[in-house]
DNA sequence: CTCGATGCAAAATTTTTGCAGTCCC
DNA sequence: GGGACTGCAAAAATTTTGCATCGAG
């Protein structure tokens, strides 16, 4: 039984719970978008995942899958993340455990997901002195592998802005 | 004297100096809209800069800002902040000093500045366990202060997506 | 003078929306 | 069967670009 199927699965009954209890409804075009994003392991675009709906279903129009992403997100499954380019990534979400940072290589063109778990705790701070309450956060840090390149052993020369 | 003043004048010399140095014309518009960027005291959109530059000099257009931006981002005068919208906003960089940090409020529409000077040193820890050289950092935080406003109490009713 | 800079308007990009038809519940 | 959902294409909204002209050095 493979571990990562399994947890796919139900992790689209979730998400069937999920629009059931909202009054949504859950379409063939949904279920299509649901299964394109966790097909990916990466980040993708709105582009990406339309993409790779109509390889599912080819019905699947552009306009349901941007009407179809706010549902993802608020119901926690996909995670918006923004990277500051002109288009915005997403992502599976599928271990919302830890909070986390991504750490953008400029050479690579690579996002990488690392685990900040004290900036929960920072947020908190930050905000109290402010008496705000935190919604969310998010860090995010731009880098470079130029050196390693350089050298010649740089492990992530596949481009990823796909 | 007015200190803010003053700075402000250096600060346009030195943006002439990088202008010169990078073999970039120093141009009525572009020091149009230098003035505009320093104008503001807080964040402020592309086609805010456009609507102040023109108060300064009625002859800017909506391309020149454009393409003034990243010169004035590479010169370090202006900081690009990117809060998730889907616009960007920029602000004056009067004190390169310590990393700052977003919180914005979700209520107010607010963008707080905050220092963060801990995170230089967070953000090399991690880059350097991937074992690259960290370019920039970002750190939002989104908050409410709907319990503050709801006692009406909030200091920070004003609006701020001008 | 010369070549970079500018303004204008058209184009490009990403996301949103109106509307008529479709299909889930 | 009714109303939410969809596809399509047009519209929005922000940023970029081509081109003729202007002006800084």
């Amino acid at each position: 039984m493979d571990a990562e199927t399994k947890s796919n699965k139900d992790m689209q009954d979730t998400f069937k719970d999920f629009l059931s209890s909202k009054g949504l409804r859950v379409t063939n075009q949904r279920l299509a978008i649901f299964d394109a994003a966790y097909d990916h392991t990466d980040h993708f675009t709105a582009e990406d995942l339309l993409e790779r709906s109509r390889e599912i279903d080819d019905s699947v129009s552009r306009a349901t899958v941007y009407r179809a992403l706010p549902i993802l997100t608020e119901s926690g499954l996909i995670r918006e993340v923004d990277v500051g380019r002109d288009y915005k990534f997403y992502m599976a979400n599928r271990n919302a455990t830890t909070f986390q940072a991504q750490v953008i290589c400029q050479d690579c063109d690579k996002i990488f997901e690392i685990d900040a778990p004290f900036m929960e705790w920072y947020g908190k701070t930050v905000a109290d002195k402010l008496a705000l309450n935190v919604e969310s956060q998010r860090l995010q840090v731009t880098a470079r592998c130029e050196a390693l390149n350089a050298r010649g052993n740089c492990k992530r020369s596949g481009k990823h802005t796909s």
